[in-house]
DNA sequence: CGTCTTATTGAACCGCCTCAAATTGAGTGG
DNA sequence: CCACTCAATTTGAGGCGGTTCAATAAGACG
């Protein structure tokens, strides 16, 4: 088996502070693993077997309700972490993973992580900070579903999206990988319907360009300003 | 200056698997400090000079958006640890903490952390199960309000915060500290009229027993009921 | 007893959802 | 290469949950 070269993963948040030998110690227990565009990595519930680097493509962790309604909890990018349920006591994913593109991950099995964690504790400490990072961006969401209206929400989520997973294209920041507008509904907590309206009105007037499952931010300064904008002021408002 | 009695803290999961020893000089580190009903520990974007556990009384955690509307993080609960900002990677707090009772907290400069860490890996593991849990307690939040009509997060908040600071009484299980209807409004996104609305209906079908920042749940398995409830069935519906 | 915060309640409005239907585009097999 | 199929998207019309605005009431506290 070809094991996985050590200067791919090095500057990674996950082995910051680790010499070469540590990190080939660590490497040669994790496992290289393709996942093809829409097959599952993990499902919510099931028993947490491994944990997760990925390392090219895209994977989307989403949340499922008794109704039946899914969430989109986050999109990884390549280099980060997810499927760490056992490094934060849990014995299950809490939620699923999908690759949305065709992708690549570097895999420990959970078994490994307590010993790893033991003979290298800068492990933890960087998982903490990994952790707390997505601890704050959850809270950012909170705040903005509580006192945000919906366009401002979509304006946020593509901005983090085309920052996280922006590639740079003709005519401005295309998001690098395929997104549906029903994606984006789950992201902001709407309905596909609104934000079907929200980016053809967008469209209309310039700021993005959009198809089927693809969205290039054309004018990622003028959304920023809609996004942070008070609903009260702004626009054309007839004042009698 | 009297040090704290390990015999107090020695079961909080912060602690968990830590001897006599090694827990008496990480407590000698600490400083125990008074918070009147009201005062506040620290303030979002504030230095973060100290980490904390409460040992007795109730602290709101909330954030406040440049339209200076705020947002209920959290409550904490005696036992808990917060403003761990230095653990995750900040300088600063992400919140506010303000004192909801007469509350006292142990607090640690946040420059022992990097040495206490070093020293006690534990600590590490034992702050990343703690964070994670509160991730996936967000992530809870961020379903709830992405699926869920207000009746129904209003329910969850209630029966959360009863499990986590509820306190038998005669007639059910009273909320231990003083809470208003904006409380509730911060914490569920939505207004304190709406919250109000809610809960003089719920009063009037005998499902909770309420007053001035004070609050009993008499049926918490009915507000379960109906926290989990399809809002299309129930009630009494008109069927044509 | 006066003042201030908290809570209640009515009325009107509106942002967004729901329901419904048409359109577009990509992939597939003949 | 074209017809077919299915998923993704668009767009209209109507309704409702919840906000907003406004005013009153009820406790707590000095």
């Amino acid at each position: 088996m070809a094991t996985v070269d050590p200067s791919l993963v090095a500057h990674l948040p996950l082995f910051a502070g680790f010499g070469a030998e540590d990190l080939a110690e660590i490497l040669r227990e994790a496992r290289s693993l393709r996942f093809p565009k829409g097959s599952a990595v993990f499902e919510e519930g099931e028993e947490a077997h491994s944990f997760f680097v990925l390392l090219h493509g895209h994977v989307r962790a989403s949340k499922t309700t008794q109704a039946g309604e899914q969430v989109v909890v986050r999109y990884v990018a390549p280099g980060e972490t997810f499927g760490v349920a056992m490094a934060i006591g849990l014995t299950r994913y809490p939620a699923t993973a999908t690759a949305v593109d065709d992708s690549v991950a570097l895999a420990w099995p959970s078994g490994t992580w307590p010993r790893l964690v033991a003979k290298f504790p800068a492990l933890a400490t960087n998982t903490l900070q990994t952790i707390g990072s997505r601890l704050q961006e959850t809270h950012t969401r909170v705040v903005e579903m509580s006192t945000q209206q919906v366009e401002q929400r979509v304006a946020h989520a593509l901005l983090r999206l085309a920052k996280q997973s922006g590639r740079k294209v003709e005519h401005g920041v295309e998001i690098d990988f395929p997104i549906s507008r029903q994606d984006i509904a789950q992201m902001t907590g709407t309905t596909l319907h609104t934000v079907s309206r929200i980016l053809s009105g967008w469209e209309s007037r310039g700021l993005i360009e959009s198809g089927r499952q693809r969205i290039v931010l054309r004018e990622p300064h003028k959304l920023f300003v809609l996004a942070e904008e008070d609903p009260g002021e702004g626009g054309s408002p007839v004042r009698p």
